[in-house]
DNA sequence: TGTACATCAGTGAACGCGCGTTCACTGATGTAC
DNA sequence: TGTACATCAGTGAACGCGCGTTCACTGATGTAC
């Protein structure tokens, strides 16, 4: 935090915000090591006294992306106290983080990560997201039965639709206005209307 | 065809289908101009006298796996009497083409082709493969009443769901073992089941 | 049928670029005495 | 309190690499006569 000193006093946190910068200023593509260094403001190999490699600084990213994808969900259930409505927050928490970052949500889900043995901390975070809809599926579904192998297939429903609506949100592939609705949120509760247990 | 000619004779084709291999052998990061025309045994200039530069040629790509999805859902739908079942069918299709093909499914959907005015053949192609689950849903819905933005709302989410559940096959952060399932079909049907008009 | 010629598909060397990573180093810091 | 020293975060030059693209070229082909 001191402003002249040769020792940056916090750089790896530093870096991971220059990365997300990146992301979200020039897109995945962009995020380089060298890039993250430059907008960090410290020379190209400053971040190996933090991280590894290129790959364990971007798993390091891309696990601060799925805490804000928990808070993002966490934040849009706040307060409601039906847990009905509560799924349904946590749906335009999900979609409304994706659109929000579209290029860090790329990363979070892409081909690079998918190893959870690779990067633990990672993988740990990210079950923590999925986990969060589970247990608010569960909450809606056992006051109707309790079949566990239910509760997990309507919960994978649930996330298909909301991570394919994220995605072809995010890739442009459709948008609120085609429906003559006025924002993600209202596409979102429409769309998971159609979701029903049977 | 001439094996030993000078001049190729359908190098543009052949440079798309080597493109192809390399998506499904390499995946998608590999899928450099120089690594084509290497693939296609051929100097790494020559493409440019079939494509203005690289995007073109992995536009032209993306377009003829377009063609494939479409070929995919045609083919699991085909002698399929009932409609809803189609629907279903094609469900399947485009799921399973896309655990076939990952990287051609995410360079399809990837964030470098989402301008529908830069390549109007591949966005003609991607809208036909988007018509024909809209067509399918249209004939489902219409028995029962006509609402078109309700159609529209409808196909959306049942794109969501089945793109979703696609992408998290792709990016394996689901398998069909997870749910005592045998293969993805099985899975599809499962999951799409979870999807009703009110 | 034979030949001259325009066309253009494909070649091969070269360009500049940014990348991830290595290496020997330097200088700030905290601690032991 | 002052000093010697170990630690290690950060530097700067350099490496080899593969990339997309350019350029002048070459050689096969089809056609006009």
């Amino acid at each position: 935090m001191k402003t002249k000193s040769y020792h940056h006093g916090n750089l790896k946190q530093a870096l991971v915000e220059a990365g997300l910068t990146i992301l979200e200023r020039d897109g995945l593509a962009a995020l380089t090591l060298r890039a993250v260094a430059r907008e960090a403001g410290v020379s190209q190999t400053a971040p190996y006294s933090h991280f590894t490699d290129k790959r364990a600084l971007l798993a390091t990213i891309a696990q601060e992306g799925f805490q804000r994808l928990i808070d993002y969900m966490s934040c849009a259930a706040k307060d409601l106290p039906h847990e009905n409505a509560r799924l349904v927050a946590m749906a335009k928490g999900y979609v409304r983080f994706a659109t929000d970052q579209p290029a860090l949500f790329r990363l979070m889900f892409g081909p690079e990560f998918n190893d959870p043995s690779e990067f633990v901390e990672l993988s740990t975070t990210s079950a923590n997201s999925y986990k969060m809809i589970l247990d608010s599926v569960r909450r809606n579904i056992e006051i109707k039965d309790g079949d566990q192998n239910q509760t997990g297939l309507f919960t994978l429903a649930a996330w298909s639709t909301v991570h394919g609506l994220a995605c072809l949100l995010v890739d442009e592939r459709t948008k609120p206005e085609v429906f003559h609705l006025r924002d993600i949120d209202s596409l979102v509760d429409k769309v998971v209307r159609f979701l029903k247990l049977e």
